[in-house]
DNA sequence: ATAGCTGTACCGTCTGGACGGTATTGTCAA
DNA sequence: TTGACAATACCGTCCAGACGGTACAGCTAT
């Protein structure tokens, strides 16, 4: 199959996302993947014939993996009460405690070429259209949207900016502003 | 001087921010930025001794620059009337309609080593510390800066996921949160 | 027999950076 | 005034190493 869940496959990917993000993520190198993934260059280039199409792989599974962590956190939520809203957040608060991003992997692909970049462009805009139809209120939608947006791309970078009171407090600040409409 | 202002300086600086959004971040060499910038290799090594010295001083740069701009527009607000606010969201206004990003540079400087972000992060922390001084409502400081943060990300990755009206319903929205005050 | 690798050898290209040279301008002692 | 020297700002070349990718022979569990 196309997109087959692998094994061996899984753990070059998994690789690929942490020496991202030890050693930055423009020097990304086949056969430091391959020696950390316990596998022979000739067998990861066995799995992803070039190191686009692994770079590719590592964007598009990393958008598969979130949108199907959000859609179970959004199944957690009791439905019609902006399960889609408070689920965003829940995911945010969830993967914000890691200390490496698990979008770590994306800026090698960045770094590559910027188009890889293209599956996460489609999927936010989606994510982005389901808030709002989930809220109602357009406008509230791209604050909370763009405030916990703003928050990632701080994870993504390691910037660290707000301390997690402050990260706390914001949250039940938005989640308010959710439960107030 | 340490920081000298320099004619052809200005020129490698310039030429390596717009080849790394030109080449991806991860492809820039010395060589093409020294092409760019109408100097030879040599000529660029005079100024910068390595390329990390190049990608530092690109961020540094950026930095100064985007903290210059935003002091002049906060001059133009009348003072005591949440000028720093109302000069971070003008300033991203401002910036957001440019094709290429102006801290497109320091996408290269990432892709190298995450740590050439460590003054963005110093700058950043103390932006939020100025905004939230200059609201009084720490929440409400946290949700501006975050949302402009949040498009900045956006721009900043070329994800292009809120369509104009979106962002300037969203800003216009902001200020009146902050005039509300 | 085939899928899924391992291991090795190799190639062409690119790139960071070292290095030696050059032109211009300024300084300063004799 | 002039000659020696030095600092600045650059040019052009060269090289060792890293990297992506190929090729291929062999192993092994199913």
């Amino acid at each position: 199959m196309v997109t087959g869940r692998n094994e061996t496959r899984d753990r070059i990917l998994q690789a690929a996302s942490e020496l991202a993000w030890e050693t930055g993520p423009g020097n990304l190198s086949l056969d430091a993947v391959a020696a950390k993934a316990g596998v022979s260059k000739g067998g990861l280039l066995y799995h992803f014939p070039s190191k686009s199409r692994l770079l590719e792989a590592t964007v598009e599974t990393f958008v598969q993996e979130y949108d199907q962590t959000l859609k179970a956190r959004e199944a957690d939520r009791p439905p019609g009460s902006h399960a889609v809203a408070h689920a965003y957040l829940d995911l945010f608060v969830e993967q914000h405690v890691c200390k490496r991003p698990p979008s770590s992997g994306i800026l090698a692909a960045l770094a590559e070429d910027p188009s890889f970049l293209n599956p996460v462009r489609r999927y936010e805009r989606e994510l982005l259209d389901r808030i709002k139809a989930d809220l109602g209120d357009p406008e509230l939608a791209m604050i909370l949207y763009c405030a916990i947006s703003g928050l990632k791309s701080s994870d993504l970078l390691s910037l660290d900016v707000a301390k997690p009171d402050e990260i706390k407090s914001l949250i039940e600040r938005l989640r308010a502003l959710i439960s107030q409409r």
